[in-house]
RNA sequence: GGUCUGGUAGUUCAGUUGGUUAGAAUACCUGCCUGUCACGCAGGGGGUCGCGAGUUCGAGUCUCGUCCAGACCGCCA
């Protein structure tokens, strides 16, 4: 037996007995005439005596050998520890060891095992198993398995299945790119790994599973990011027989009831805004509402004197920075070279000073007066002693400039608290969305998503302005989960398509199973997915998903532990009748 | 595909205008130490300054290229 508890457990009322501990060796403290070792497993650290007077001799010699992340096993008395330490569960006790079993040496790690570690990202990567003996990493793998078995608790008591779908499936041009499995048994042809399972969890409606739900990982060959993986996993969520409202209400039940278990924080109703709401108060779809500088939009009072830049804009929107004021003129510079940067890429910023006496300062005296920045500051919802920050420019890119701004400027501030936990709905998102590289409109969620049926005509004249039954659920300024309404019936779904710019033998060639599934009876049906990865790291309080997940990729979508990808050989090439180029 | 930042001891980093033998902390090794818990003290070993080319009497330092890592833009239906 190997141990007969762990080294997290023993407490004051253990004295006496005699324990058996298996674990790694954490920290050796060698006083020559006495020897402490921090013994550490997943449960905690116990600390273990070696002592010139009461260990006998063979086993202090032994324990003198002992380096940092052997793997022992020791049998002792537990005794009461002559000065303890109250930063730990343990600290009350000690193991008088009597007999020292060495289970494997280790080599010196390349990093110290250590909350606060020495070693840098790429380091920890190669050597992830010697990082998860860490309490961050470890801690964060438990908090990710508390997540999930919240969520299936809570969809098993709602009524959801649990049902896996294929990891094998077809690659389709729309979207992301597919990760492709070559098929050896059919020459030439390839399977896709599934970006989601979208298709096959409307077929398990057809199917008459009515709820289903699958914690999956779903795979995208595009680059990454902070918070994006190449594979993930997903919350992924379908219902028969729902209405948007039916569907908001479900996962705003999940959401909530996993912000009480996980963090034991009470949201009442989430707020519900338009996209068009939030991209006009945030230039943004996924708006962080746990702060203001809301946009402020200046057209009306900002276009009516000489100032060219202004008058030629399509739009003039500002935010007020709470206490900007203080900001040097030389730390307002920087503001403006960050927004010039080109990952911002705004041509210029115009600020306001709002002094504590009511008067305003700005970088254009020269054109605007007093008035008009009153009526600006109104606008933006500024206050004496605030800095307000104006864009100008076409739209859509001035509202994602400012955003940026804002989002940056909150940070600066310390306005995102990770401990506060703000969500929204955001509905009615657009139908389709104008590619300019392509020259055509695309699903903005995806083709299956339905048209608010009352703006099915807008198609033919305005397909821009078309409204879907689709949601975002977004939490302090992540996108954490959407979904939609699904089209359930083959013509709407043919049109769409057509919309799409594919030509029925297209639809036919990638999609025919899921329109001949519909010709058999297919219920409205409508779902959402959750990006799990993103969900839990939120709820950890950080942005970076990599340290939620136990072997993730690096920057560059490669394996650095195992070194993924990488070249396979001649043979196993023809076998797959794959040749490479170069 | 692009922008920015970085690459120097096992590790995290410093390294001035281009100038002697490239430093610190930590880790590691040895010795000492009668209650440590970031133990302490003394000593020791440890470097292809990412790689390649160039400028120069002389390059860790300047230039170009390249590789790697991170953040971001594009991309992510």
């Amino acid at each position: 037996m190997y141990r007969t508890t762990t080294c997290g457990a023993l407490r004051s009322n253990n004295i006496g007995s005699v324990v058996t501990l298996s674990g790694w060796v954490q920290k050796i403290r060698d006083k020559g005439f006495m020897i402490w070792i921090d013994l550490r497993d997943r449960y905690g650290i116990t600390q273990l005596i070696f002592d010139e007077d009461r260990t006998p001799k063979e086993i202090m010699e032994s324990a003198k050998n002992l380096g940092r992340e052997y793997v022992i096993q020791v049998t002792g008395k537990v005794i009461e520890r002559a000065s303890k330490n109250p930063a730990i569960p343990t600290g009350d006790i000690e193991i008088l060891v009597t007999e020292l079993i060495v289970l494997n040496h280790a080599k010196t790690p390349p990093f110290t095992i250590e909350n606060e570690t020495d070693g840098g990202e790429d380091l920890r990567m190669k050597y992830r198993y010697l990082d998860i003996r860490r309490n961050p990493v470890k801690e964060n793998l438990i908090f990710r398995h508390r997540v999930t078995l919240e969520v299936r608790k809570y969809l098993s008591n709602e009524g959801f299945i649990e049902v896996e779908t294929p990891y094998l499936i077809k690659s389709t041009p729309e979207g992301a790119r597919d990760f492709v499995v070559p098929s050896r048994m059919n020459a030439g042809q390839f399977y896709a790994l599934p970006q989601s399972p979208q298709t096959f969890k409307q077929l398990l409606m057809v199917g008459g599973m009515d709820k289903y739900f699958q914690i999956v990982k779903c795979f995208r060959d595009e680059d990454l990011r902070a918070d994006r993986q190449p594979e993930f996993t997903q919350i992924d969520c379908e219902m028969a027989f729902v209405e948007q409202e039916d569907v908001l209400n479900t996962f705003e039940g999940l959401t909530k009831h996993l912000l009480k278990e996980i963090k034991g924080v009470t949201v009442e109703k989430f707020p519900r805004m338009t996209y068009d709401e939030a991209m006009q108060r945030y230039g943004n779809d996924k708006p962080d509402i746990r702060f203001g500088m809301e946009f402020g939009e200046l057209n009306d009072v900002a276009q009516h004197k000489n100032f060219n830049v202004f008058n030629s804009a399509e739009l003039v929107v500002g935010i007020a920075v709470p206490g900007g004021n203080k900001y040097s003129r030389k730390e307002i510079d920087k503001l403006i070279d960050w927004v010039k940067r080109p990952q911002v890429g705004a041509l210029g910023m115009v600020y306001v000073r709002c002094n504590e006496d009511g008067s305003y300062k700005s970088s254009v005296d020269k054109f605007y007066d007093q008035d008009d920045l009153t009526k600006w500051a109104e606008k933006t919802g500024a206050n004496a002693g605030d800095l307000i920050c104006v864009l100008s420019g076409e739209k859509d890119t001035v509202r994602a400039q400012l955003s940026a701004l804002r989002m940056e400027l909150a940070e600066r501030l310390g306005l995102r608290n990770p401990n506060v936990f703000a969500p929204l709905w955001v509905v009615d998102f657009p139908l389709l969305e104008w590619d300019e590289e392509t020259q055509r409109y695309h699903a903005m969620h995806h083709p299956f998503t339905s048209p608010k049926p009352e703006q099915i005509p807008l198609l033919k004249t305005n397909p821009g302005a078309v409204k879907a039954n689709a949601y975002d659920l977004v939490l302090n300024g992540n996108e954490i989960g959407g979904g939609s309404i699904r089209i359930h019936n083959k013509q709407t779904q043919a049109m769409m398509f057509d919309y799409l710019g594919f030509t029925p033998e297209e639809a036919k060639e990638q999609f025919g199973f899921l329109m001949n599934a519909f010709e058999y009876g297919a219920p409205p049906h409508g779902g959402i997915a959750f990006g799990l990865d993103r969900l839990v790291a939120i709820l950890g309080g950080q942005e970076t998903i990599r340290d939620f997940i136990a072997f993730p990729k690096n920057n560059s979508g490669r394996d650095v532990m195992i070194d993924a990808p990488a070249k396979i050989d001649q043979e196993q090439l023809k076998e797959l009748h794959l040749k490479i180029e170069n």
